[in-house]
DNA sequence: ACCTGAACACCGTTCAAGT
DNA sequence: ACCTGAACACCGTTCAAGT
């Protein structure tokens, strides 16, 4: 005989806000941002689906929530949002949106729900503040800097926004389908795949290495920068 | 007394997958992109919901042809899709992605349809073979191409990907939310929208000038480009 | 060949009610 | 203060049936 709640792990810890937030980005993170359903999320904390609106006003404000909570992650990882004394602008950028990406990574619905926030957190503006910070700090005007914001867009979050969500297995058989059916339509395509994967080292799965392209188009902007500061 | 129909405006047009590709287009158009559901587009032409499905497989490939459409669209702006062979690489891309830009600003909602498009049109793919064909007969490599297509990530397509979209009442709004609750806390910020603010002419609404902001990250991602080149 | 009615299995959200 | 049941007004889609 056990107490009155027989139920079999959880021993019964009240819902909270933080709760619903980090049983949300979880389940984003195991099942895909479509499974973040109220009723799916719910089920998920032992509970029922209208419970959850005690603590978050509308699915709108549970996505609010869950992008915040990477920020916040984000946040972790640079130990805390403040601009840093030592380090020239560049590196000190690099390194800080490189460190946003491996977050980034590791939630791959951030970046499209993200897209879709018509406001921004408090802690989302304290990051754009230190980023704009390393800039100024490093002799940026704040025109430039305004403009270095718009110029790096979802980069300075750590994401490339990519323009076709392939999954990764149709990414090849696309290719294939192309330099089969439209060949001589599309020369340049064509030639550059050829090129590519013959001259891909074994590793690259597919024929694109998205760090690679991340920190090659990075670098172009920040180089750019760097040039329209002198 | 008229014939047997007496509908008031349309006489009875067949539909086809063309005319409801038209009709969606228009009513995201003048509705937005969460206007276009299956019943409402249906009603829009007259006709029953599940009768769509005749000439569309499914929501996703009628999406695919919205987008299909607005490629169209600037295919016919370009006057076709082919490699010029006058003009100079940077020029040349210039012009074409200002073009699909003019076609995005007449269809808000396409960039973000298109991001979670998971393949792409013939038509489309023939649109990327012109502008990597720019580039190689403007004297790149297949590899630098390539990392170009990357980098100008959506720009190729005409829009910068705004990491937030905020209704446009609501941006000057939160502006000055931000100024009045954590200004001590975010002191570059501040300082940045007060400077723009001063300085920005009368014209700019808000203090972003999106045309502006797109041709400054566009020109520094060419010029970035050249460099590589030499 | 083209269109429809009825139905299924979902959504987010409201609201009055329970403890 | 916290949670729930029942219900509302929607979705996309299937399928058998109509002309």
């Amino acid at each position: 005989m056990t107490t009155d709640t027989d139920r079999p792990a959880q021993p019964r810890i009240p819902l909270s806000r933080d709760r619903v937030l980090q049983a949300a980005v979880r389940l984003a993170d195991d099942s895909g941002i479509d499974a973040v359903t109220m009723r799916r999320l719910a089920s998920e904390l032992g509970v029922e689906a209208m419970s959850l609106y005690y603590h978050v006003a509308s699915k709108e404000e549970l996505f609010d929530g869950m992008v915040d909570m990477v920020v916040a992650e984000i946040e972790e990882r640079c130990g805390g949002f403040s601009v840093p004394g030592d380090l020239d602008w560049k590196s000190a950028l690099r390194k800080r949106i490189l460190t946003a990406r491996q977050v980034m990574l590791r939630h791959p619905w951030a970046p499209g729900v993200l897209e879709t926030r018509t406001t921004m957190s408090p802690r989302m503006v304290l990051y754009f503040d230190t980023v704009l910070g390393i800039m100024v700090e490093g002799g940026f005007s704040f025109d430039l800097g305004h403009h270095a914001m718009h110029a790096l867009g979802s980069r300075v979050l750590g994401f490339n926004q990519e323009l076709f969500a392939p999954d990764s297995d149709t990414q090849e058989d696309q290719a294939d389908e192309m330099l089969a059916q439209m060949a001589e339509r599309v020369p340049y395509i064509v030639g550059m795949m050829q090129e590519i994967v013959h001259d891909g080292p074994e590793e690259t799965l597919g024929w694109c290495d998205d760090q690679t392209e991340f920190e090659f188009s990075l670098d172009l902007l920040l180089d750019g920068l760097e040039q329209r500061l002198g």
